[in-house]
DNA sequence: TTTAGCACTCCAACTTTCCGAGTGCTAAGC
DNA sequence: GCTTAGCACTCGGAAAGTTGGAGTGCTAAA
C-alpha cells in the first residue's frame, strides 16, 4: 500500500526530526519542518494513521511520536535524500587513503578510525576469508640452527618465519627443501596439504630430522589463518555519548558484543561490493544488536576478496550521511586494493539494500 | 610517623572493604572485618584520627570513611598481604603462555585480553622502543617487475614486503642489489642510513632505475616504525560495570583517553622489569587518570628491550590480586621472549614500586 | 584510655505535587 | 468529505516534601 505524498512528507520530518533531537516528535514540531500548509490537528490525525499502520510509535499516550524499525526502513528505501559529501569529507578520504603508504597489518584498522571518526559512531572492519593458495615459496639460510621461511600468496601477501632449531642442517639441505617445497606445495589449498604429501616430500628430500613437517605446519598456519578473515573495532567509546546509551549497562552488552571477533564475521553476508546494507534494530540477527542498526558497506580487496567496513549505532542514526561516507570510503578502498578490476557499474552512486527477510 | 599497630589495622580494614563494597566504611564494619577486640566507640576515634592525618576521609558527615590516596599508598606499601595466586590462576597464564605458538603479531594483544579476563580491569600492553637494526638482508626476485624484500632484524623478527615496479629488471640486478645491501646496510641504525650511503650504494649497483631508493626507503621505513613501540587496549568495557563509572560521561573520557596509543606509550617508566609500578590517583601524571589507578608489570621482551603489561581501574582496585596476576604474566613473558638472560634476584617475589614523585 | 549513651547530621529512597507538552475527540466550516 | 478550532484529558518528569536509618562526635562515667 503506498502512503499518500502528505503521509511520506510527514513521516519523513518525524524520522529526521528524531534523529536529531532523540526526542518524540510532536505535531507542531513536524509542522514547523515539514513546510506543509495545513493545522497541528490534521498532522495530527495523520500522524494517527501513521501510527495504526505501524510506521511510528508513541512511548505513551499524550508523548509525541517516534519511528519504528518499519517507519526506519521505509525511510531507507524510499524517502531518505541523497546526502551529498562535502568537499572537505571527500578531500580527508582520499588524502587518508592516498596517504597511507598500504601498511596492510594497519590499514583496516586506520580506515576504521577514520570511520568512527567521520561518523561519530562506533566502526568496524572485516576482511572477508579468503581461499589463499601459495605462490611462492623460499626459505633464506641464516646459519646452521636457523632460517626464514618466506611465503608469497596468492593474495599477494607475504608471510614468513624466523626457524630457530636445535639441531644443525647445512646450506645445502635448506636450498633443496626449499625447491622440493617450491614445487610440490605452491598452487594448492590448505586441504590438499595431508600428512600424506607432507610424508612424501619428507622422502623425496631425504630429510630425518623433521625440518619438513616444521615448515609444512608453518604453511598450514599461515593459509588458515589467512583463511579466516580479520575483524576489529574502534570507536566504542563513542556510544556513551548517545542518549540511548545513557545506562551503562545497555553499553556494556552492546560494546561486549562488538569486542568478539566471531560476532563480526557473523554479520558478513552475501552482495556485490558496491553495495551498502543497511540493517535496522530487529532486521539483525544478534539479539544485542535488536535495538541497534549496522550500515555496511562492502569493498573489493582483490583477488575476489570482499571486505566490510560499517558503523553501529542506534536506530536512530543518520543514514544518510552515514551510507554515503561509507560508501565512499568503500569505493576508495576497492580502488586502492582491487587493482585493476573495474568496479561494478553504479558504484558510487550508492545502492541502498535492505536486509530480504520478512520483519 | 609511625602509626600504631590498630591504626594500621583499622587502615586496612577500611581499605580492604572498601575495595569490596564500594561503600563508605563505618566503625562497627571496620570491627567486624578487623576482629579487634574494642567497642566501635574506641574506633570511631581512631578513625576520627587517621581522618585528620589524610589517610581517609568523609563523602559527608556522618557518613563511613573511604581510604584517600595518602590511604591506599600506605596500604600498597606495607599494609596489603600479598595474594598468592592459586592453582587455577597460575595454571591459566602458564597454559595460554605455553600453548601459544607466539606469533607476535597478536601476542601481545591475547596477552591483554588474558589479563583483562583475569582481573576484570581494562589492560593494556606496551612494547618498548627499540634501535632495531638489519641483521640480514635478501631480496628474492619473482619476475621481472617485482621482487621480495625480507629484512632480518635484530630483534629477530622478520619484515618483508612485495615491490611491483612499472619497469622490468633482470635477475641478476636483484641479486646483485641484495648482496651490496647486504653488506652495506646491515647492522646499522635508522639515522646512519644516510641520503649519501643510498647514492653511493646507487652507483656501486650501477642502479639507473631507482631500484635502490625504493628498497632503501623500506628499510628506513621498517627500521623507524619497529622503534616507535605497539601499545594497545583491551577490555575498556568492564569500567562501565563499576559504580565509580556509572556516568557515562566519567567512562567516556577514560576510554577515549585509553584509546590513543600515544596517551598510553606516556605511561612508559624506567625501572626493571619484574617490578611493578602502582600509580594511584592523583599520582598519575595525565589528568584524565587522576581519579583511577594504573598497575603496571614490565617484562623482559628479549634483546635488552623492556615491554610492559598493565590493568587500569578505580582506585579502589583490589591491588593485592592485580599485582600478582600482573607480576606473574610479567615473569611468564619474561621466559618466553627474554631467551636465555636470568631474571633479576627476586623476580616472581614481586617487589611493588610506587611512584618517586612527591603526592 | 575505653566505653556507653545520646543528640545530631545527612543522604537516599520514597511520596506527593505540579506543570506542560501533546494527544484524541467533537463540532463547526469550507 | 476533508480540514480546523476548541477543549478535556493523559502522562511523564521535574521539583519539593517526607521519612528512616546509618553513622558521627561529644560527654561523662568506668
Amino acid at each position: 500500500m503506498e502512503l499518500s505524498e502528505r503521509k511520506q512528507k510527514i513521516l519523513r520530518a518525524v524520522v529526521e526530526e528524531y534523529i536529531a533531537s532523540a526526542e518524540p516528535v510532536g505535531s507542531k514540531t513536524v509542522l514547523r519542518r515539514s513546510g506543509l500548509a495545513c493545522s497541528p490537528a490534521t498532522v495530527r490525525s495523520e500522524l494517527a494513521d501513521l501510527d495504526r499502520e505501524g510506521y511510528l510509535e508513541q512511548p505513551h499516550t499524550s508523548a509525541g511520536r517516534v519511528p519504528t524499525a518499519k517507519g526506519y526502513r521505509l525511510y531507507v528505501n524510499e524517502l531518505m535524500r541523497e546526502r551529498e559529501l562535502t568537499h572537505e569529507e571527500t578531500e580527508a578520504i582520499t588524502s587518508k587513503l592516498r596517504g597511507n603508504s598500504v601498511r596492510p597489518e594497519t590499514l583496516m584498522e586506520e580506515i576504521g578510525h577514520m570511520a568512527t571518526e567521520l561518523t561519530s559512531y562506533p566502526a568496524l572492519t572485516i576482511s572477508s576469508p579468503t581461499k589463499a593458495t601459495v605462490k611462492r615459496f623460499d626459505l633464506i639460510y641464516l646459519d646452521p640452527n636457523s632460517f626464514i621461511i618466506v611465503l608469497l600468496l596468492s593474495s599477494d601477501g607475504v608471510k614468513n618465519k624466523l626457524v630457530r632449531l636445535p639441531f644443525s642442517f647445512t646450506e645445502n639441505t635448506i636450498k633443496r627443501l626449499s625447491a622440493v617445497f617450491n614445487s610440490s606445495f605452491t598452487g594448492i589449498p590448505e586441504e590438499q596439504i595431508t600428512p600424506e604429501l607432507i610424508n612424501s616430500t619428507e622422502r623425496a628430500v631425504g630429510d630425518t630430522m623433521g625440518l619438513t613437517s616444521v615448515i609444512a605446519g608453518f604453511v598450514i598456519e599461515t593459509l588458515t589463518t589467512s583463511h579466516s578473515g580479520g575483524a576489529n573495532v574502534s570507536g566504542e567509546a563513542n556510544l556513551l555519548k548517545l542518549p540511548e546509551f545513557k545506562d551503562p549497562d545497555k553499553a556494556h552488552k552492546l560494546i561486549n558484543y562488538l569486542s568478539d571477533s566471531k560476532n563480526l564475521r557473523a554479520l558478513t553476508g552475501q552482495g556485490e561490493y558496491g553495495d551498502v546494507r543497511v540493517l535496522i534494530g530487529p532486521e539483525n540477527a544478534a539479539l544485542e544488536l535488536r535495538d541497534s542498526s549496522v550500515v555496511l558497506a562492502s569493498y573489493n580487496a582483490g583477488d575476489g576478496m570482499r571486505g566490510l567496513i560499517g558503523v553501529v549505532g542506534p536506530t536512530r542514526m543518520d543514514y544518510s550521511a552515514v551510507a554515503a561516507k561509507l560508501g565512499f570510503i568503500a569505493e576508495g578502498l576497492s580502488r586502492l586494493l582491487g587493482g585493476g578490476s573495474a568496479p561494478p557499474s553504479g558504484f558510487g552512486k550508492l545502492m541502498i539494500k535492505g536486509d530480504d527477510r520478512d520483519v
